[in-house]
DNA sequence: GTGAAAGCGCTAACAC
DNA sequence: GTGTTAGCGCTTTCAC
């Protein structure tokens, strides 16, 4: 009971050839608007699907974007996954999605299982294990059009989309600075992940900006989860000089930092105030709410499904573009010393 | 430079014929081990990619299974995709994910897009505002294997997956009058849902089986979003009994709650104890951690996968299968009267 | 404006 | 154990 009928079915049934329906069905020019007409009623009536299985491999696309991301449920990542959708889902392509749960290994099997599965072009934000990008350029080898997004390498060649992580972080600094912090710390990202180098940058030139020179016990370089915003929260108290902030690369590291702050009786943000990144839903509904850096995800959602759907029209024509997103400040109480 | 070579350039080479080479590849039984670890080398040597579109055109089936479920940025969601994933990836299948984002169109769309898609099995968590379902019928009439998990619905002669709803909101509700607490409120989910009906018949047995008596002014219906917690929370607050607990059937709802007990000044747990359902992260770094009742995600994705895969082996045979998981206490500061 | 014919790459009867 | 043959359903050049 799969897919009934076929366009031979069609073509039987009003005494035409295959040929026409198909271009019927696709609107080609050259069909008259009757004939156009007769055979979409009767598709309609006999309930016709296509089989994009078939198309597919006539025509060697399969209409789907392959998305690779560290890990869906954070909220960042399922964001931009549901701008692509939208946007993709209004040309009538699909989006398949995989999980490389920030493990080089799992990214390469991502990307087989995502040609095995023939998408027409590929998006990934890069594993944080991930320091080889070799999978990465067998692919434009190979003419799977590839995108990057957020967690990406420029050295590839490839269309990227991102926001201004330096400028984030400069911002988010700079805000501390203005509510009066003398001391502050930061708890960076992995170094080796574009990302994360620019919040440091961001980060440091702010400081500098505004005459104070970051004090480099109090700048430790973590990864993008809670235990490491511990870590990093513990190492940076242990200091000489005490801290009056802290900037983090992310919410999870900042919610680690809030947790240990809290435990020795720190109060935030009056001893330190704490801001984060990526304005993850949690910042909002923990006590006190976590001032962060909204990352745009929709919006990048939606301008990476269009450079996918350009690159299938454009096809040959590799115009490789940057798409840097403007981040934006959310003030919540973690970093509000002046009312 | 997509799939440059085909099994005939790999017969060509042996000077074999395609079938055989087809046959050396899917490790045909009738086939001699030296031809099949010739071809397998000649495979390797020319990185030889099957085209699986070809493939699932001629076998009819395209090796994936799509899921769609309400939010994929629910740690719950994201972790049953990801069981699902391990044990489809094990059998050369490929896991397709669309949101329905609590829609019923966006379902129906979803079910169109992943019927367009071709895969072989569809996996459901029936979104909130789903009343009518037809296009779950449809799909068992077209032959398409449905499952559903979690947000299930009985009348579809599908197999399901779940927990144990109702000795989970069993079992939090008994931990809540074993920490002494008398006035045992209820935040419940839409009652269409059947989790939410289980949660709920749950709750009162509970408290019918410890001799209480609820109070139908402590139970609101509401859904499973912080929003709905807060007025829940309210609507519990404004009865003529004051609650010194309330269970909640969703960890949003509970956090909802647990924003409006403590702006009104409320200490959790010794004024009012709190009980959430479905042990997202986000319980355990809020503050008091919320108790919640774990759902073994990863377990059910693994077991949805398996079922699949089954049904894909036996073809016809519709042994329809209802897996129900047990629910698990997480016990956490939010509910802990006594040391 | 429509038809004829070939073929995308693979698989599966059916042969022997 | 391997070859022969046909075809999955659709698209697309080349005709006219």
């Amino acid at each position: 009971m799969e897919g009934k009928f076929t366009i031979l079915d069609i073509a039987r049934e009003l005494n035409i050839t295959p040929s026409t329906v198909s271009r019927a069905l696709n609107d080609h020019p050259r069909i008259s608007d009757e004939t156009k007409y007769l055979v979409k009623n009767v598709a309609n009536k006999m309930h016709y699907q296509p089989n994009n299985i078939a198309s597919a491999l006539r025509k060697g696309r399969t209409q789907t974007i392959g998305v690779i991301v560290p890990m869906a449920d954070r909220s960042f990542f399922s964001s931009v996954i549901r701008g692509i959708e939208d946007e993709a889902d209004k040309a009538g392509y699909n989006v398949m999605i995989c999980q490389s749960n920030d493990s080089y290994e799992a990214e390469k099997r991502d990307i087989i299982a995502l040609l095995r599965a023939q998408v027409d072009a590929i998006v990934v934000s890069i594993a944080r294990e991930t320091t080889d990008y070799q999978h990465f350029i067998d692919l434009k080898k190979r003419g799977v059009p590839l995108i990057l997004f957020d967690r990406v390498h420029d050295q590839l060649g490839v269309s990227t989309v991102t926001i201004d992580d330096y400028n984030g972080a400069f911002i988010a600094t700079k805000h501390l600075i203005e509510q009066g912090c003398r001391n502050i710390a930061t708890i960076a990202g992995p170094q080796h992940i574009n990302i994360y180098r620019e919040r440091l940058r961001g980060y440091r030139d702010a400081l500098q900006a505004h005459n104070q020179q970051p004090d480099e016990s109090h700048i430790v370089i973590g990864t993008s989860r809670i235990e490491s915003g511990r870590q990093g929260a513990e190492q940076i108290l242990n200091a000489a000089t005490k801290p009056d902030a802290i900037f983090c690369a992310s919410d999870y590291s900042a919610l680690g930092a809030m947790q240990v702050l809290k435990e020795k009786g720190f109060v935030i943000p009056n001893d330190v105030a704490l801001v984060g990144f990526a304005n993850e839903p949690f910042t909002s509904f923990i006590e006190p709410g976590l001032t962060s850096i909204d990352q745009k995800p929709r919006e990048m959602g939606e301008i990476i499904a269009r450079l996918c759907l350009e690159q299938f029209s454009h096809k040959k024509n590799t115009s490789i573009r940057k798409t840097i997103l403007n981040a934006e400040l959310v003030i919540r109480k973690s970093s509000m010393r002046k009312s």
